[in-house]
DNA sequence: CACAAGCGTTATGTATACAAAAAGTGGATT
DNA sequence: AATCCACTTTTTGTATACATAACGCTTGTG
């Protein structure tokens, strides 16, 4: 593994769990000696991060970007255009029987949500077998290049909610849905249920906020 | 202005031109030397056309993406998404005088394109300006965002289309029936307009697309 | 003759030294 | 006392030297 892939791992970890807060400065000798490399593996990560909309490169340094509330509503604005096509175009081009087994399987995940840790990451494992699933029906690079940059930043946002087991179970029947929709090849009712489930989602995001 | 910058502008000029053609391998110590600058800040620079999607990191060395006719499909089928998305929100939230105002001049732009190259620029840049509105109607970092590093693409693929009078006569009405749907508060009718002035845009770049 | 293994060449990946620019600090002047 | 200017210090930007890995070529063997 490369020192850079490694920099810029650890450095999205960072700021996806929150160790590194939005406004913090990342000096770069700072940084490169915290993770035991030099500067050039560093710069390199810091601008993959930057890119991606994790930091910003203006003035001095790179600084972690601030997400707020205001962010949320916007994140998920584009969430729900981009993903509400994938759902319907997933409809359309998709193999039914891929999603019909996803279904199927999303129906019995209650069953590992009030499990303990291990079948919880089942669970979330199967969440993105759905994802993954639904990315490759589309068939469209542009599209599940614009949702993959999203989701860095919602997985961000997810950190700020609290996931108890009601929710999850109440997101494995929406997931079911949207599965369904697409295994019967309707576009519009898997746009449909995409909406639903993104709106729930943001709805209890916004619901359980703790203000860092 | 920094070296990195320099070297970003001239890579990204030379790829959106066809003068860098798809495939063509961008050697590290070649590209520097041709720039004038070092290796370190043209790895920048690199870097960020890799993320921006116009090279590939994959194998040996930095690689100008392929744009394919199916890529123009699936480019297109974002962008509808987009910019249908925007046009409805901007319709929603926008100032109504901003885009009567533009509907206005883009009413007088068949003057324009009749003349000669100084005129058409003026055009180029009133068009130039509706998008702009557009994204500062919507205050939406992350939609704005994905729309940007689409049109990057955007303008790739155009240089491949015959830009001929009538076609653009015939953009500069599109455009101002998206703005006149904007301006009246109509978010469907925004929607639509610019799906149709989409489809038309497809239509004339498949049907001039010159085989490279 | 084909294929594989080892070596050499050439590319990228990393570290470090140097340059330049920007930010903070101290002092002097108004 | 406040402000501005210059200096110091810190931080980023660039160049280059070195390390490493990958690709291709040659050579030997089946």
């Amino acid at each position: 593994m490369r020192a850079s892939d490694k920099a810029y791992a650890a450095l999205r970890d960072d700021i996806i769990e929150w160790r590194l807060l939005p406004g913090t400065v990342l000096a770069e000798v700072e940084q490169s000696e915290r993770l035991g490399i030099s500067r050039t593996p560093l710069r390199e990560a810091l601008s993959r991060l930057t890119a991606e909309g994790l930091t910003t490169a203006g003035g001095r340094g790179v600084v972690v970007t601030d997400i707020s509330l205001d962010d949320i509503d916007e994140l998920f604005e584009l969430r729900e255009t981009l993903e509400g096509k994938a759902a319907a175009l997933a409809a359309e081009r998709g193999d039914p029987e891929t999603f019909e087994r996803l279904r199927r399987e999303l129906l019995h995940a209650p069953e590992l949500i009030g499990g303990q840790e291990p079948a919880l990451h089942d669970y979330y494992e199967l969440v993105g077998r759905l994802d993954a699933a639904i990315d490759a029906a589309i068939s469209n690079a542009y599209l599940v290049q614009a949702m993959r940059s999203l989701r860095v930043h919602l997985v961000r946002v997810r950190r700020l909610a609290a996931d108890d087991a009601a929710r999850l179970t109440a997101a494995a029947a929406e997931h079911a849905a949207i599965a369904e929709a697409i295994a019967a090849g309707n576009p519009r009712l898997a746009e449909a249920a995409t909406t639903l489930h993104l709106h729930r989602s943001l709805s209890h995001v916004k619901a359980t906020h703790t203000p860092h």
